[in-house]
DNA sequence: GATTAACATGATAAAGTATATCATTTCATT
DNA sequence: AATGAAATGATATACTTTATCATGTTAATC
């Protein structure tokens, strides 16, 4: 994702805009709440405010560069749109997400959705638990 | 579920826990908000504070009772746990959820997690989309 | 490069969902 | 019925997200 993608969704290229999807594409950690964005710029040293930090993300959403997923805990977690579908686990102790994808789970869901005459036009799957023998020092 | 498994839970048979055990327990649609259970039972004549709908749906979630799960719309819903597990179907159009249940889906869960030494606590599958052919009259 | 109109930002207000507080009421035991 | 423990409900507060709008920035045009 670069400036390209930004214009290409009819936004003009701005500085926060640009920001905000260099952290998402270069953040070790790559589900990352508003909030998180947020502080992560401030820390940075950068000028941003928090609406606008909600707002881009609205807006990438829309334009298809990234997704908003709702795990547990209140905020919502964006990650940029490169990757191809993909669902998660996610560890209650340390907050450690692992991103997977099953041919097989997503081709039930299909054949579910045919035989109760439901279309899918998207899905949320989550398992929560935790890694095994993992601690959570670094939660 | 009735008065019995209240007190089973360690809590006290109150009026407000009755009625709204009452109510999810009788409602048509049982996927219900705090907000619905508060509004419905003001409907019926019934007294009860939205702190008091929100503080015992919590009670009855860590009893066991209720299950809560994060639908899109921000409200949590809330449904009895008397059924076995099952997952959901969401239509975005006209809100009607239809729960099912797939051992396959299940089992390869479990394996996926098997695979990333990960230990599943709980998960949320929902499928979002619209039932062909239904229009949303009574969304 | 300057002009300019449209668009975007950010401080703040406001909305929406859920929890905390606490004086009063209800429950369940004696 | 008396009584202490628990629960209620009005309200305040917390928390996440969106709306408002004066000001600042972008990008197209000259
Ligand atoms: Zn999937
Ligand atoms: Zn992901
Ligand atoms: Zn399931
Ligand atoms: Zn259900």
């Amino acid at each position: 994702m670069e400036e390209r993608d930004i214009k290409r969704a009819g936004l003009k290229i701005t500085q926060p805009r640009v920001k905000i999807l260099d952290l998402l594409s270069n953040s070790q950690e790559h589900h990352l709440s508003a909030e998180d964005i947020y502080k992560l710029l401030l820390g940075n040293g950068e000028e941003i405010g928090l609406a606008t930090v909600y707002r881009v993300l609205t807006q990438f959403e829309a334009a298809g560069l990234v997704n908003r997923h709702h795990f547990e805990g209140g905020q919502a977690v964006f990650e940029l749109a490169t990757e191809e579908h993909h669902d998660h686990m996610v560890c209650m102790k340390t907050g450690r997400v692992v991103e997977f994808y099953d041919e097989i789970i997503e081709q039930r869901q299909q054949e579910l959705a045919r035989l109760h005459n439901f279309r899918i036009k998207d899905h949320s799957l989550i398992l929560y638990g935790e890694f095994i023998g993992e601690s959570d020092e670094n939660a």
